[in-house]
DNA sequence: AACCCTCGAGATCT
DNA sequence: CTCGAGGGTT
């Protein structure tokens, strides 16, 4: 038996080896040697032989890319190094303006060479590979934390499980690798079909079917999803020893992953990044998949590192968008929303057509003036598109088809939801409701109270909010916490189950952080981010209950505006009963304070002020880099700066620092306390 | 003037 | 999830 076993082993060996070869020639070289039917056999004849021999299974087997049990739901994964998206360039004169500013960045006019590709539009997804072995795939969620879907990923035969080795250039211990998922064309409309045949809804366009094969907690149907992926980034491209964009790609290629899109090019001057764009203008088309547009990098690494990032985007990228498609519809009515804080938003309805694949009905137009300025009309027809082709907005009129008698818009003098009076402040855009007990902006209100940034209460959407106040069983937050199954019973479409679930999530709801629950109290201009840098500075909310403008005006990022809203919230005695209300014993809402984030970075958390001439970069770069090390360059010298960095001529700066004294540092010295 | 945050909104899928 | 207008801060 034992000699029998050998055999089996090599044969399950052979099987793989000769299965992952007609993979990479089915899918990288497109160049099959052998029939589907014959592909099949092979691969049926390993999971077999597998099934017989549980314990030759390996992670790498081919057969793992299907086997994967189903998942509960998807667990977060945080992505170390922030996956952000790219800025948009929509016409020759954004891109143009783009490479300027990075020639202006070095205080440079010679050319830049640019690496560009089509951007494909599909889904982008982090693959780490730890010791060569893909240990994890997420989504790119918001940029810091996203979706565990391993077993998803392993289901695209074009991503590697394995690394192939390279002698040149061994890989690192830990890769994380970042490109884009999306389903091919020919197979969208295959997968179509076989949706339709199966009497299901067809996907509304490819990005779409990629996302939602994506998001399937059952890898065993992801696998039926004809996905596919091309990388096209690193996390820490520095670490690996290239010097461009376009070397990194071959790297990748060349340990086997599927990052070399035969559609990309490096292009030696802005110019002819802009004939590029034409020429992919024209084959957009023919392409195998979707393509929104072109990605323009600039091709050095070391570049790149030192143009840095933004919050948002990398300064070293633009998405170079194509045109968005148009179509014409007519404005069959324009309605006025309440929001939250009572803002009034005329949103026009229209008669529903088809742009980029997926109905639009209707677009937002904003406020008054933005109305005023397009002159946009119940009857009229209009030219709308999907702004980024995602987000429906009227373009213009078409004034020669203008019917008789059409009246302009103007808004509302009492709310349209309470009949209250309206106005609208003197400088501000927008009209705002003065019913603080707007129907309109207490259901907005619970909303937020209850999204996902703020309590995360699962199970309260916007149908059952209207519910809970239209009958009058909740006025505020906290109403919410003295439901119970009895009450919620009464409701339409309220089975116990469901009540249960909500019940439990407003129970797990009470435990929170310090800084989501400033977030829920929905003040003026206090969003995620505030609401943190309230919770750290703060650290429990008795202090910030008595604050003042003064010493709000301190913390940084927090100017008159900010501060005055924050007071008069604050000081509403219907808040501070709420706050109490949502405190005390009876509902118990605990909040844990926030952890001091403390990155190693000798700059985190430090304020700078540059004077003179530095040597070595432009007062942009210098600007940045203490940015992307956590710190802050401020115009003056006051007590609270940290360093003055000074270069050549250094200005009265200077001697300010000296009189304050702030530690000085010359331009070596930084350049040290950079490098760590 | 650059940058970033808030706020409101629409569409799709699960 | 993403966009765009508006507005605040530095």
């Amino acid at each position: 038996m034992t000699e029998g076993k050998e055999e089996i082993k090599s044969r399950i060996e052979t099987l793989r080896q000769e299965i992952n070869r007609h993979n990479r020639l089915y899918y990288q070289e497109d160049a099959p040697e052998i029939s589907d039917a014959e592909y099949d056999r092979l691969f049926h004849e390993l999971k077999e032989l597998e099934a017989a021999h549980p314990e030759l299974i390996t992670p790498e087997s081919p057969t793992q890319r299907v086997g994967a049990e189903p998942v509960e739901k998807f667990t977060p994964v945080e992505h170390p190094v922030p996956m952000l998206s790219l800025d948009n360039g929509f016409n020759p004169e954004d891109v143009l303006e783009f490479d300027k500013r990075v020639k202006r960045f070095f205080n440079s006019t010679e050319d830049i060479s640019y690496m560009v590709e089509p951007k494909i539009d599909g889904v982008a997804v982090a693959l780490v590979y730890e010791a060569g072995q893909l240990v994890s795939a997420s989504t790119r969620g918001n940029g810091y934390v996203g979706e565990d879907v391993t077993g998803n990923i392993k289901t695209i035969l074009t991503v590697p499980l394995t690394l192939t080795p390279n002698k040149d250039k061994p890989f690192p211990d830990r890769l994380d690798v970042r490109g884009e998922v999306y389903m091919p064309l020919e197979d969208f409309a295959q997968l179509n079909q076989r949706q339709e045949s199966k009497g299901l809804a067809p996907f509304a366009n490819p990005r779409n079917a990629a996302a939602g094969s994506l998001r399937q907690l059952d890898p065993r149907i992801t696998a039926t999803r004809p996905l596919n992926m091309f990388c096209y980034a690193v996390a820490r491209p520095e670490l690996l020893e290239v010097d461009t964009q376009f070397e990194l790609l071959k790297l990748l290629t060349g340990w086997g992953m599927r990052a070399y899109n035969p559609e990309a090019e490096v292009c030696e001057s802005i110019q002819e990044v802009l004939k590029f764009y034409n020429e992919l203008e024209q084959r957009r088309h023919e392409l195998p998949y979707e393509v929104d547009g072109l990605v323009i990098k600039v091709n050095s690494i070391s570049l790149q590192n030192r143009l840095g990032t933004t919050t948002r985007s990398p300064r070293w990228a633009l998405a170079f968008k194509f045109a968005p498609e148009v179509e014409t519809t007519v404005v069959k009515a324009i309605e006025v929303q309440v929001g939250r804080t009572g803002a009034l938003t005329p949103v026009a309805h229209m008669e529903p057509v088809q742009v980029s694949g997926v109905m639009v009905s209707r677009a937002t137009l904003h406020n008054e003036d933005e109305v005023k300025r397009k002159d946009v009309r119940v009857g009229d027809t209009v030219i709308i598109q999907r702004a980024g082709d995602v987000i429906p907005e009227v373009v213009r009129v078409i004034q020669e088809e203008r019917p008789e008698n059409t009246i302009p818009f103007s808004m509302p003098e009492t709310c349209p939801v309470c009949g209250s009076g309206v106005v609208r402040l003197s400088g501000e855009a927008v009209h705002r409701c003065v019913n603080a007990a707007c129907p309109a902006q207490i259901k907005q209100h619970l909303f937020h109270f209850a999204s996902k940034d703020a309590l995360d209460i699962d199970g309260l959407g916007s149908k059952l909010i209207d519910l809970l106040v239209d009958q009058d069983m909740v006025h505020d937050p906290a109403d919410l916490y003295s439901l119970t199954l009895e009450k919620l019973a009464d409701l339409p479409r309220m089975a116990e189950k469901s009540a249960q679930n909500l019940l439990n999530a407003l129970e797990g709801s009470k435990k929170t952080t310090l800084e989501r629950f400033i977030f829920a109290l929905g003040i003026r201009h206090v969003g995620v981010h505030l609401a943190r840098i309230l919770a750290e500075n703060y650290g429990a909310l008795e202090p910030l209950l008595e604050t003042d403008a003064k010493e709000l005006e301190a913390i940084y990022e927090i100017g008159p505006e900010v501060a005055q809203s924050i007071v008069t919230f604050m000081t509403n005695l219907k808040n501070r009963d709420l706050i109490q209300r949502l405190t005390e014993e009876k509902i118990g809402i605990t909040l844990s304070p926030p952890v001091k984030s403390d990155t190693g970075s000798p700059l985190s958390g430090k304020s700078l002020v540059l004077t003179g001439t530095l040597k070595t970069m432009t007062r942009e770069e210098a600007k940045a880099r203490i940015q992307s090390a956590g710190g802050r360059v401020a115009g003056s010298v006051s007590k609270k700066t940290d360093y003055v960095v000074g270069g050549e001529n250094p200005g009265k700066k200077m001697t300010q620092a000296e009189e304050l004294n702030v530690k000085i540092l010359s331009e070596e010295d930084f350049l040290k306390i950079l490098e760590e």
